[in-house]
DNA sequence: AGTATCCTGGAA
DNA sequence: TTCCAGGATACT
């Protein structure tokens, strides 16, 4: 489920294909997160380019060269946002080819999951494919886009406001679950289930434990491994357990390095007993009952 | 604070 | 055939 290292790998994969493309035509298919309604979207991004692309949380931002208009992409949990440059003849007669870069995909782009497809000058496309649809698309002004994220995303893990102070008040009086907190995106913007999962574990902590129960100490370890945690995820581009792909189709390596997301039953890395799986907060949720305390 | 909802595919 | 995946919102 695309997290935010997830939604920055792709962010940074876009920055690097996109920046100073230009639309020229949109389709959307069998979709209806998608405002303003498809035909107008169309219309308005038609020769407008793509000036900086940013991201907050899980959510990700074009800015255009349209002044007070971005364009909000949102994946939800099946969405992807692939880049792909069509097959074209050179002057000397070579043919560029992409084919290794789609097949991670599973073959060629748009599938039968391709929910928009943006067209961009020099033969570049954005494809915006999404399993069950949750994902949305949304064109905003800059009032808007100020209010969204004022309103449902509180800081991330990478910046300053999240200090140790910022955390151990949030916990401090709320008696939800340490997991609930941190999952919440109105109070830490960009962890998952996966990475919520994954930092519990690594501070040693029960994810069903009430916040306010935690110690000085353990809020120390939880704040730290937080950080830790999504910086080593941004650099192993992301986990893909299922339908996660990066901006080239291809897989995040941080599966490889999960210590408790989806392994129940299998033995814990650091003590050797059997993880479990419970449900908190209304998710699968995966820790070590001998070192999670 | 917990639960239904939006969807679909894959696993049990 | 039913359940599960779980991001975010709308409910109760």
């Amino acid at each position: 489920m695309p997290e935010l290292p997830e939604v920055e790998t792709v962010r940074r994969d876009l920055e690097k294909y996109l920046i100073g493309a230009s639309f020229q035509s949109i389709k959307i298919i069998n979709f209806k997160n998608v405002a303003p309604r498809a035909t107008f979207l169309a219309k308005f991004l038609k020769g407008k380019k793509i000036v900086a692309l940013g991201r907050r949380g899980k959510l990700l931002i074009v800015d255009l060269s349209a002044p007070d208009k971005h364009l909000l992409f949102h994946l939800k949990m099946t969405g992807q946002l692939i880049y792909e440059q069509s097959n074209k003849t050179l002057a000397g007669g070579h043919s560029l080819s992409d084919d290794s870069l789609t097949k991670a995909v599973g073959g060629k782009l748009p599938n039968k999951y391709t929910r928009a497809i943006f067209d961009l000058d020099k033969n570049r496309h954005l494809y915006f494919n999404d399993i069950r649809k949750f994902g949305y698309i949304k064109l905003v002004s800059n009032d808007e886009l100020r209010d969204i994220l004022k309103n449902n995303y509180g800081p991330e893990p990478m910046d300053k406001e999240f200090s140790f102070d910022y955390l151990k008040e949030l916990c401090q009086k709320r008696s939800a679950p340490i997991k609930a907190v941190i999952l919440n995106q109105k109070l830490i913007a960009g962890l998952g289930n996966i990475y919520a999962d994954e930092a519990l574990f690594a501070a040693k902590i029960r994810p069903d434990r009430p916040a306010k129960s935690l110690k000085r100490s353990e809020l120390l370890d939880l704040h730290n491994l937080i950080i830790i945690i999504i910086k080593q995820a941004i650099k192993a581009r992301g986990t893909t357990f299922r339908n996660y792909v990066d901006a080239r189709g291809k897989k995040g390596n941080f599966v490889n390095y999960l210590q408790v997301y989806q392994r129940q039953g299998q033995t814990c890395l650091v003590c050797g007993g059997i993880i479990s799986k419970i449900k908190v907060a209304g998710r699968g949720t995966h820790y070590c009952p001998h070192c999670q305390k």
